[in-house]
DNA sequence: CAAAGAGGAGACAGACTTGTCTCATTGTCG
DNA sequence: CGACAATGAGACAAGTCTGTCTCCTCTTTG
């Protein structure tokens, strides 16, 4: 090894190996379960270059799921912004989402997986609050520009069934699932305009 | 047993107190972050006796969640039972598990909890799935009661609802969170009469 | 009263972790 | 060519965890 880059195969930076292969064995495996021997094996890359690099593991971990976040994030933005009409917007996200749900290896949204124990670090528990907060944020933007009455009433609804369908895609028939969630989407977007103006009701337990 | 209730303060047995510390240490601070040193000091127990009752860790955060299975499912069941007509009753579900999310010292479902990272051992991948399965079916039997055209859709799209209100509860207030959540479930279910009879429609990205 | 067994306290082994440190090798630049 | 910085390989320390085992006390029962 050692590259010798002049042949084939440039062989990239050590960083960029270390995250590239902390992306697939954190994600596969569990950011918990993985140790440091782990990735740098699959790296091919010092353990003293990896601390020299990133410092800890948690920020070997942030970096990972920071890096993630943008992937994500430019692509559901990407999908929502190839339509004029936010409502068809809304909808290419969860279509996205499907996309996403479909693969073979999809093993759930990867934030839900680092995050759910509270022994994961306080970089972690953030990196994934503010991916929640710019999912959030995007469908806010969507419903602020559909005009909706309460864009941030309906925003809510949509971000939890997104969430929602993540966390059930497993017990669940995908196909169905799948078909389900974006049906919801639908009727909770035709919803928004028939509901009283000024927000989504709310009164007691006894509808 | 034995116990010599007579006295004070009967002191329950160690398999109870082993339960109830299990239950108290792993949901607060999580399955894998808590020792066995730490809930059998909390516990007042041996370790020898946790081992001989229990077997490993393993078996006891499997009792542990098959306990909080039985009771969360007492509780949803018996809200939806309150009422005759099941329309309520999925709203009544809907409500429990919001007084739920109020509560202060809620930390998120348990079972997302412990088996978020694939680490989690069969036992608990298992546990979470029976627990997931038994809303669903809870929903299922409602939406069937119901009448509606497609039962299963129904109950797809309100077990999704209900476990995305558990992720992002954390991200968005509460109070406006639960209103929202409540309203979606209602629009949702209005909707399941208007839609075609056969399925919750399917077709391509132009809703 | 005596015997037996449940249970508490804790030492111990074995395996794992992260993070530091040393050393040899390589590529680059003066 | 020679020196320096970067890197790979891996030993090592210090800590953690689960699970086993021993020892002793207390309570119940024959």
């Amino acid at each position: 090894m050692t590259a010798h880059v002049s042949d084939e195969a440039p062989r990239r930076s050590a960083r960029d190996r270390l995250l590239a292969s902390a992306d697939e064995l954190f994600y596969d495996e569990g950011v918990h379960t993985v140790g440091i021997d782990r990735v740098i094996e699959h790296a091919g890359v010092a353990k003293a270059s990896l601390y020299r690099l990133f410092g800890s593991k948690e920020d070997l971990v942030a970096a990972y799921l920071a890096a993630r976040h943008e992937r994500n994030l430019a692509e559901l933005r990407a999908a929502a912004g190839r339509f004029e009409n936010p409502r068809e917007g809304v909808l290419a996200v969860f279509d996205t989402q499907a996309k996403w749900l479909r693969r073979r290896a999809y093993r759930g949204c990867a934030f839900a997986r680092a995050s759910a124990e509270p022994s994961a670090g306080a970089q972690v528990q953030a990196a994934t609050d503010a991916y929640r907060a710019a999912i959030q944020a995007l469908f806010t933007e969507l419903t602020v520009r559909a005009g909706v009455p309460d864009p941030q009433g309906l925003a809510v609804q949509l971000h939890a069934l997104y969430h929602g369908a993540d966390i059930v895609v497993a017990s669940s028939r995908r196909s169905k699932l799948i078909a389900a969630v974006r049906s919801a989407a639908e009727t909770l977007l035709a919803a928004a305009w028939r509901d009283e103006p000024e927000t989504v009701h709310f009164h007691g337990p006894h509808g």
